[in-house]
DNA sequence: ATCTATTCAGGACAAATGTCCTTTAACCGA
DNA sequence: TCGGTTAAAGGACATTTGTCCTGAATAGAT
């Protein structure tokens, strides 16, 4: 990427102060294709991203062998931040879904240049604060609904722009929602019976929104 | 509480200097009685608490009206951190378990004193991502595991010195775990039968640690 | 001590969800 | 095109959990 582009970026989202005061110097453009891992569970942390492009899928291996989709990320969010500051190995697994952009930017450049400013920790507070509203939000909603709700909002949330999603999906979304595969295909087919939505061939087609979203309430899975 | 006191305790555990700067001058001594409650859900965030002594209780009601117990606090936690960051209502209600030493310390001087206090901003990240792994931790174990790990789980990180329980408390354990009352005591009794536990009167007794944690595996009440 | 109001435990049944396995459908190579 | 191979869907049954209600135990007032 160009450092240019990379500026504009920065600029754009009113990053510019965050990584003064010689952070911006270390920010390395890196890219990744659909598929790749940019962190394993367990890794020794060494370095934190800021997600430019695409989407990232954290995931979690259970100590009993259990996988549990924990969230996708999104522009501008960071990975391994939290690591950053507690200092503890790598919780998840960070896989590309698409291709991404994102600069990586090492811990000990963080110290170096981050630990004494203040605009650089505020912006860590914030992300760091808002995920953990995020999450606190979604525990609430995994406790207090049941998985008919869940997925209707998983359903909403996964199809901004188009209203299909590949049936490959569904596993992801059944780890994400702490579901077995087998209960989301039965509540899948109630949807489809209702009709609320429409399996063809590989794909899961909404065709009512209204329909779906009467059955939520509330949203999490931004 | 005595200025003195109350420098001994910042001395104590290190906060002398996240409170530099002038913070230290408006941090208000404040002491509530068992069954108080320090805030509610919805109202206007405007002070942050530190807890010196004493246990607290963070409750949230849903838009259903179901009651969820989302923590207990224990001395030197944060209160009001999250809302102070995000600038949001209240998240959730608190409540003192026991009778309750705190200081509490107004937004207004936190933002004049403390925004640009690399210590205090520290302190706040380590605090709050902290919140975050421990959040993050129990979502995972509540979608992973049933009710009896989760129970089991809970009993033994409420009783660390002595065995026994009120039964008072169950209507609690019931929310902070997400289940029903009707449930818990289901597998209380499936305890009992199995000796690990003994409900006598109005209370219920650890007669089996080693049992209790076996069924676990990790712990996550802390 | 007796009555009563309240709190707590548990029975009965229904609904939600998990596990295991079979059937169906899509895909791919020859 | 065909057969075989794999992935997805669904049947059958067991387990977990929720709801509603009844009955037992307890504390407090008289």
């Amino acid at each position: 990427m160009e450092q240019a582009q990379l500026d504009e970026y920065l600029d754009r989202f009113q990053l510019t102060d965050v990584f003064a005061g010689g952070l911006r110097d270390h920010l390395q453009p890196v890219a990744f294709q659909a598929g790749d891992w940019l962190c394993r569970q367990g890794d020794a942390a060494d370095r934190m991203y800021l997600l430019l492009e695409g989407k990232l899928k954290i995931t979690h291996m259970s100590a009993t062998g259990k996988r549990l989709v924990l969230s996708f990320k999104h522009p501008f969010d960071l990975v391994g931040d939290i690591e950053y500051v507690r200092r503890t190995p790598l919780m998840n697994t960070v896989e590309a879904v698409t291709p991404v952009k994102a600069v990586s930017i090492s811990y000990t450049a963080l110290e170096q240049k981050g630990a004494d400013n203040p605009a650089f920790l505020r912006f860590l507070l914030e992300t760091i604060t808002m995920k953990f509203e995020l999450k606190s939000h979604s525990m609430s909603f995994n406790l207090l609904y049941p998985v008919e709700v869940r997925l209707a909002s998983y359903l909403l949330s996964m199809t901004p722009e188009t209203p299909t999603l590949p049936v490959s999906d569904l596993v992801d979304a059944a780890d994400l929602i702490g579901t077995s595969y087998r209960h989301l295909n039965r509540v899948l087919r109630q949807f489809s019976q209702d009709n609320l939505i429409e399996r063809t061939n590989r794909t899961i087609t909404i065709i009512d929104r209204e329909g779906l979203t009467e059955r939520v309430g509330e949203s999490i899975y931004e």
